[in-house]
DNA sequence: CTGTTAGCGCCTTCAA
DNA sequence: TTGAAGGCGCTAACAG
């Protein structure tokens, strides 16, 4: 039986004991030495690595992880990664990871809280160290494992509800009710609102209710709506903007879900002649460096993606161990007021 | 001890062999169960899984990688995260591999072949089921213990050299030679290009070489270049036409690195009242959505980056076990016409 | 500074 | 259809 072992596996794989016979010490030497812990004397050390460079010796993180109760895994769960958002915030992620050994595991949910619960329960599967999250809305079960595992979980994006553990994000209703409140003040009157799929996308609807909690407290209210059924885009933004006019031309501003709609708004309003601000101002949201290059600047709201990810990274590891009662991190947004409002 | 240990995790462990128990069953009948492998009695499964459940019970992957000598981990190397292009490979990987209960774990190179072997090593660790890297360049060391590996290994975007064992991706020579040959034949004669860092992005410069085979062949070349140092993006896009009409104003098109560059073109003329196309041509290298909604639509060539990860998933699944010799996966590209050449 | 002893939780193989 | 025995490759907890 052996002997078909081998044979099946024709790449003779070195292992620890492999290297310690080689070397003439004990298999926990090597493994001390493959770990940089504890007191090694140099020459037992350079011994060691040269029979580990000779045979190209890698160690098995998976014996590690099991026998050490641990693993070097980060889970993270997001919803897409066609929102550019996303992407943003994993970078933020990668860059707060880089220098330790901890390696992401990256799972995408499609806005679906069944399929975010099969992935965090097969993400627990690996033991990992910690969990990132998008969002802070789970199903019950997985709710129940993420409180019983015990590891440091971050919820990412939106501060507005109370976190398992850590939150970061910004308050997403009231960088919506700030929206309006710079739009009153600025002197637009006549608000409309062009927006994407609600359901999937809560956090552009709490933008949206602080926004019309600005208008209310100004006697004002959202005059148009112009929403597509999907997820958010260009193009989309680019027909619901003339969707919008067609409806109700007296509109003098036009707030968007995100930067991709409101960019597509600009684009409308290039291509059909129309005076951008005079005629119709645009407000955004997300601060895509996108918005910086075009024709006009665009007027929106910075929301820190990277930072995000960084950030939910830097304080998991401030004490991965414990959790240490929830904790909130606001990395706050910021108004670009561009050219475009 | 064992108190000790007890103590350390509170969360009372289920394991295997706590379900077995209280089943009533072997350890392996449990197994057998969770990996719906081998006969079972129906009401045995019943038995266990009502205790899998009340006990919420989830296997260890880890062990069961150890025990089983194999994980269904996918190791995942690309460049960046900033770039869009890789994103939408990822997306493609993951849509590859849904309904799989394979796992990509993704790291980040940022485009240094030293940063990538220290990735492939630290991957490696997890004797992954496969990798998948972007690109073909790799360190020696890398090479070799890719190769050695003996896992099936994907090298993405690029098929322009042999591959290790499956390449999925596209001719950036040939892409870049016909737009050549497709903007010649439009009539534009004065080449202007402009690029960002060939170091990092070797396929850039790939279609910038077909570009000058087609020029050449038509007695023709690019007759100016601007190039920034750095990532490419769209607002140096911007700056980088200006700068290129500043150096020769005779250029009557502009071949771009790819679609974020030439987007930033199309905004330089836009708010610089430069006529597209009459006085200077647009031609970009992707095929993103974005050029599709712009006040002209982009002229541009479509590299499908979310199909690459899908058809590299797929070749991978067909045979998980054995690589096959070398393959390679065209995956094409397309001249989108557009508004702007 | 180094080694010994015992597992980690699961799966493979063989036997019933 | 089920089970028993043994081990995957590594590390924790001690002891020298």
């Amino acid at each position: 039986m052996k002997e078909r072992r081998r044979l099946a596996d024709h790449k003779s794989k070195v292992t620890l004991s492999e290297v310690a016979r080689l070397a003439n010490v004990s298999e926990i030497t090597v493994s001390r030495i493959m770990r940089n812990k504890g007191p090694i004397s140099e020459v037992t050390r350079q011994r060691v690595m040269a029979v580990v460079n000779k045979l190209g010796y890698v160690p098995n993180r998976i014996a590690g992880s099991l026998a050490s109760a641990r693993s070097n895994i980060i889970g993270v769960a997001i919803p897409s990664l066609s929102n550019i958002v996303f992407p943003e915030v994993l970078r933020g992620i990668h860059a707060g990871l880089k220098g330790t050994d901890f390696q992401p595991v990256v799972g995408v949910t499609d806005y679906d809280l069944d399929a975010e619960e099969a992935l965090i329960r097969s993400l627990m599967a690996w033991k990992p160290a910690a969990m990132i999250l998008a969002g802070s809305d789970h199903t019950g079960s997985a709710q129940q494992i993420l409180v019983q595992s015990g590891i440091r979980i971050a919820e990412l994006m939106d501060i507005d509800v109370e976190p398992i553990d850590i939150a970061v994000g910004l308050s997403h209703r009231s960088a919506g009710y700030d929206s309006g409140r710079h739009l009153i003040e600025r002197g637009y009157r006549r608000f409309g609102y062009i927006g994407h799929n609600w359901r999937d996308d809560r956090r552009a609807k709490l933008r949206y209710d602080g926004l019309c909690q600005a208008l209310s407290e100004a006697g004002l209210q959202v005059v148009a709506h112009s929403m597509v059924e999907g997820a958010s885009s260009t193009l989309a933004g680019r027909a619901m903007t003339a969707n919008l006019l067609a409806n109700d031309p007296t509109v003098d501003v036009a707030v968007y879900s995100n930067d991709d709609m409101a960019i597509g708004g600009v684009f409308h309003c290039l291509s059909a002649g129309i005076a951008i601000r005079e005629r119709l101002a645009i407000f955004g949201f997300n601060g895509l460096e996108l918005g910086d290059a075009l024709p006009m600047v665009l007027s929106t709201m910075r929301s820190n993606r990277f930072l995000i990810g960084k950030i939910a990274v830097e304080k998991i590891m401030e004490n991965l161990a414990h959790r240490s009662g929830p904790c909130v991190v606001d990395t706050g947004y910021e108004i670009i007021a561009g050219e475009t409002a």
